[in-house]
DNA sequence: TTGTAAGCGTTATCAA
DNA sequence: TTGATAACGCTTACAA
């Protein structure tokens, strides 16, 4: 089965007119005599002619299209940030095309090779398996538009967009702390991952600067970043074998999928939560707050970065040349304290419970 | 900023060679020299020549890739269909091109016509405001594979993959019913959905097999499907402002947003699950399991589906012609009984309550 | 007012 | 073994 629109030639052919007039006519030329233009008008709509964006393509070097390359689609995260781009493109006239790469440098590479060309500009959040960008530096210096968000490529001096992942797990962090947490493990998504490596050291300066000193088995990254349950489960038994004196009373986990996978490890395990361990995570799964304990989490301004990005792109898109100076938008994200981390009822003791920690840098 | 890619003709001038044989020679061609192959690849390497594929396509009126038409990105269901559909393609060896409707006719349309040329093949989910489907009958008929999923029209035809949304809904109603409901509540997506209909139309023969009368204002649309919270919201507060006698007691609601919606309102009222209502709900969405009360779901084979609308777009797209019979095939959701819905603890309890139904039909 | 032809990047046919 | 040329569908400068 084989698609076979009609194209101007045919209708020129069926009229009895030259292509070019034909063209013109449905373009609404003024040379074009009203009778004629009415009659390929007419015509046109009649046998529903479509012109071919490909042919539109090949001539103006235009798409007025953009694409953007995803990690994972099923992942609410990366589809609220995928819904704030769209909404904003769809209001610049322009159509959005969306390929994911499931965390696969191959994947990555045969879809930014397929959307070379076939769009204006691209919005690139980089696989957690990618080493090597050559790829993208490559387009980047042709000319291709390309803004980094999340996942940012810093090795390619353009506009990006991300979320504040290591004050996201300062704070995070601090809260934990702050609940009288003095064990408090890690669990991230994978160890190559910059925004994973952020996330940790933004939990260990808080401990640092807290005087609490972090043990080695209390942080865990995961192979696979943490797609298949297992990989979770993995590093939760690991953390609970840990003899009493090590095992960890608070944890926070890095990923999305990590988070929700680490909370139903311990609901299924009768963990309670936050008694025997206080749990926050990276998520912006939807329904965290109607789990029980509710899920305390450190939750992304993703829609919001989906748009800045958005408008990061369409910037370069308007402008004639390569910019001089490059935006870093960076954005902080919300830490919502539920059920799940709150071990301490007011303001007073948190306060109490942080000062008993010798060695604590004043901030 | 504009993309300027290599192109063959350029290197051509830049080796001094025809623009032929640097096309043969990057094909590998037997008829060209090995120095001269040798000499292109090289510089190809060198100046990382990528072939544009808009150019490759008008030639071959070939893509390689298929489009997915999505409704709404942002939600599990559709995610999860896409990622099915990926998957298959992939192995195939087809590039994946995802476009979002929102719901809207205008935007189905763009991006229809956005696809067409650009796509060997479309699978397509209709969105909930269209009516008219001339715009696909007509490719359909210039020869474009089409596929529906989950939405499907039947004025076209050909393959579709779609859930039993009629005995998902018949055998909800009907657990429903066994927990002792009688004044069974629905609550839709939009009226306009041939796929709530059809959810409509379970609920409703699962009443009247059981010989209970269905009230009017037990049922309810939602004008914009239920986007918004505040659609089911209004929706609520109407089936629970009803007379003491017509209140319901038990809820079905028929679109996955709806039923995280409807789930947070009863919340959020301290409205007691099942004891005050009990409620079940078509979702796809992850953590069901873990809020609290647990929910009840009608759950989709989701990926399954995404993988069996593929296979059969694969299908139409090696076929020579159209094929002489169109296959439906339908998968019957998953029914998950959780505590949101649970009131009685035994089967005998659950055989005892539906007997006491006078007039109910035997199945 | 209408038609012819060149060109976008590629491949295939034909000729050299 | 190589190169010129036509064609894919479209727009546009130029010619009629």
């Amino acid at each position: 089965m084989k698609f076979e629109p009609v194209t101007i030639k045919q209708m020129a052919r069926d009229l009895n007119l030259g292509i070019s007039t034909v063209s013109r006519a449905l373009h609404d030329s003024h040379e074009i005599s009203e009778a004629t233009k009415k009659r390929v008008v007419d015509y046109a709509r009649k046998v529903n002619y479509i012109p071919n964006p490909i042919a539109l393509s090949l001539r103006a070097k235009r798409n007025r299209s953009i694409g953007i390359v995803i990690s994972q689609f099923n992942n609410p995260f990366c589809s609220q940030v995928v819904n704030g781009m769209e909404s904003a493109f769809y209001k610049a006239g322009y159509q959005v095309s969306i390929v994911q790469t499931s965390e696969s440098t191959e994947k990555e590479m045969k879809a930014i090779q397929y959307l070379s060309s076939r769009v204006d500009g691209l919005l690139v959040s980089i696989s957690s398996e990618t080493k090597s960008t050559e790829h993208l530096k490559d387009l980047y210096e042709k000319g291709m538009p390309i803004v980094f968000y999340d996942r940012i490529c810093r090795d390619i001096p353009t506009h990006m967009t991300l979320s504040d992942n290591y004050r996201g797990a300062y704070e995070a962090t601090r809260h934990l702390i702050g609940q009288g947490c003095r064990k408090i493990a890690f669990v991230g998504g994978a160890a190559t991952q910059p925004i994973v490596q952020e996330r940790r050291a933004g939990y260990l300066s808080a401990l640092e600067d807290a005087g609490i000193t972090v043990e080695d088995k209390w942080i865990h990254f995961l192979p696979k970043g943490g797609v298949h349950y297992v990989e979770t489960e993995v590093a939760m038994e690991r953390l609970l074998r840990l003899p009493r004196d090590k095992r960890p009373d608070g944890l926070l986990t890095a990923w999305d999928k990590v988070t929700a996978d680490a909370y139903k490890y311990l609901r299924r395990h009768n963990i309670r939560m936050p008694e025997e361990l206080a749990l926050i995570g990276f998520s912006n799964f939807p329904l965290t707050d109607y789990v029980s304990p509710s899920l305390s989490v450190v939750q992304q301004q993703s829609e919001k970065l989906g748009e800045v990005a958005a408008g990061q792109l369409l910037a370069l898109l308007q402008s004639k040349r390569k910019p001089l100076k490059y935006q870093t938008e960076v954005l902080m994200p919300e830490i919502i304290i539920r059920e799940s981390s709150l071990k301490l009822k007011s303001k007073t003791e948190e306060q109490r419970a942080v000062s008993k920690i010798k060695g604590a840098k004043k901030r």
